[in-house]
DNA sequence: TTGTAGGCGTTATCAT
DNA sequence: ATGATAACGCCTACAA
């Protein structure tokens, strides 16, 4: 029903292969003459290639596969929502189109198998990484192209972009150390989060740097939820005293937004008792009470990397690039200076 | 590279019509034998069908475009972001898949247009509306399928399903009313919003049900920040004492919770001396103290619902269909009994 | 500089 | 019940 390039053809009196090479801008072979011609046919016509049989016959589809996991949309994370935003934005600047699709947490190898057989996609931006992620292996093992947004297994060769939790959390402490504190705990994710794993590094650096031993009964895990947040915050103040921190560092802001949940009810005054610092800045995070002091995830930047990646991927390019981008401190009111010891 | 049709055929022997055939479960024609012959065949090779060519030959795309528009994303708005999530694991139960797009805020018809040219997709999938909204207007006219997440100028004749704001804000004034609540006021947006709009008639609703007067003075309009939900909670407070609300509903949690921060500077005790109700149920809403009683946007419903009608339209069904769903209200510490009248 | 023609991998029509 | 074969719309040797 819409024009096809047979109809420009004839349109314009010349062959196929002549509008093709005028469309396709091939280096001097079209007379300006007909190129006008041509290019007058495609505008009385309105006409546009199909993008369809163009892919079938370039074996592509420009086409970049992008997943949520499927686990229960509960707590706040904006943070994978925003970036398929950002992704999409970055990769429409090069001519690619994002195609998304949802996996199940404890199976998702099927999925990206089928979109890899059915050449559904040209390449795949993984996000959402753990260590030993099996979708990673599995891309790595069938060679088909891919980006992370996130490191999975330290060692394993591939290209990944991710946030630089570990210097995103020194600056956070050493935002705190300027601001007199030196009873700083932390409050992480188990062992098996990688990313909790950076954050403590980051944590233990920049306190190594001001010359403070790391108190181990300042480093708690837990499991991600406001709740857990409040108990850890407890946990922390039902400290002896003299061990008792002045500011708390979480991975998280919903961690962080439950220490200041659990504080409030012991009557504690966030930014003046007791310092809070979360990490993503959440988008509500401006608006609690007090205003939440946090590491941004840095995802338009992250995004641009992760579509410059992928380009040179498309374009063949074999090297594996893995890069670093660090999260800016937002300070807002959670955090103040220490208070006078008593 | 991969194994096609053609090397199914050789494999079992014989055409790719008949390979075409069992893959098709073209009905009684392919011989018990024949059909397991190329399913071996096709399970030695590990072959799967090329969905372009696939696509071109049938000529569509099996892709159902979705768009975020590109305003800057300094407020939290979960709602669209997580309806994509819904919407993509929606589609995918029909063979369907989303590939997703930004559009400028003032110009959003090129991109739109360029996808439908190119045929690119299949269908769209619109959200964000407004009045009088340009690409609704632009997909009629072009009769190209799409459904809308939301409803524009009343009377155009399109599919839409949406949040029935209307049923959602009465019940929560409801709610109040049953609490005690007789002095109720309401923060809405500019008169252009035509879900406020609709908010603001559920709230008339519910008063008039209730034989209360409404009182012109509880109805204030402003545009969508937390700072001017604090500015609207000011103005309400200014009015003399018997006027004062004793509770504010809120056309958004980010409005409601600038009215909860205005009020908390005036000392009040949300839930005790003020009673305030939020709408879209934010992932941190929850969170914030006192927790937000607001209205919860029915995302899975309505993603479903839309890919429902999506799947109608695809198959050349006509005639329109228009539906509301109704957002369940959660009752959380934000709102409790009507203060005793000093 | 331009045209001819083959092929990308399917599906569908028409024979047999 | 199966097989030839012609599209689907485009790109690209190769020829002219």
């Amino acid at each position: 029903m819409p024009p096809t390039m047979k109809d420009v053809a004839r349109e314009a009196g010349v062959s196929t292969a002549t509008v093709s090479y005028v469309l396709n801008d091939k280096p001097d072979s079209i007379s300006e003459e007909t190129r006008a011609r041509v290019l007058s046919a495609v505008a009385r016509l309105g006409y546009t290639r199909n993008i369809t049989a163009q892919n079938l016959r370039q074996q592509r589809t420009r086409l970049i596969g992008f997943a949520w996991s499927e686990k229960p949309r509960d707590h706040p994370n904006a943070i994978l929502d925003n970036f398929a935003y950002y992704l999409t934005r970055a990769a429409a600047e090069i001519g690619l189109r994002i195609l998304t699709f949802t996996y199940p947490e404890n199976d998702p190898i099927p999925v990206y198998a089928d979109l890899v057989r059915t050449r559904r996609v040209d390449a795949f931006v993984v996000a959402d990484t753990k260590p030993d992620d099996e979708r990673i292996r599995f891309l790595i093992d069938s060679g088909f192209p891919f980006v992370a947004f996130g490191r999975s297994t330290p060692g394993w060769a591939y290209n990944w972009v991710d946030t630089d939790s570990r210097a995103g959390v020194a600056a956070a402490v050493d935002h705190l150390l300027a601001l007199g504190h030196e009873r700083i705990a932390m409050i992480a994710w188990p062992e098996s989060s990688l990313s909790g794993n950076y954050r403590i590094e980051g944590y233990r650096l920049a306190l190594e740097r001001a010359g403070i031993a790391v108190n181990p009964r300042h480093l708690v895990r837990t499991v991600h939820s406001e709740q857990n947040g409040r108990e850890a915050f407890a946990a922390l103040w039902a400290l002896p005293a003299h061990e008792r921190p002045t500011a708390i560092v979480a991975v998280s802001d919903l961690l962080a937004i439950g220490v200041i949940n659990g504080a409030r009810e012991h009557g504690l005054r966030i930014g003046a008792d007791l310092s809070v610092v979360g990490f993503d800045d959440e988008p509500m995070s401006q608006y609690v009470h007090p205003a939440l002091t946090t590491l941004a995830q840095p995802l338009p930047a992250i995004a641009d990397e992760v579509i410059a990646l992928l380009d040179r991927v498309l374009i063949g390019v074999t090297d594996v690039t893995q890069h670093l981008v660090a999260p800016p401190l937002i300070v807002r009111a959670s955090t103040g200076p220490a208070p006078v010891t008593a």
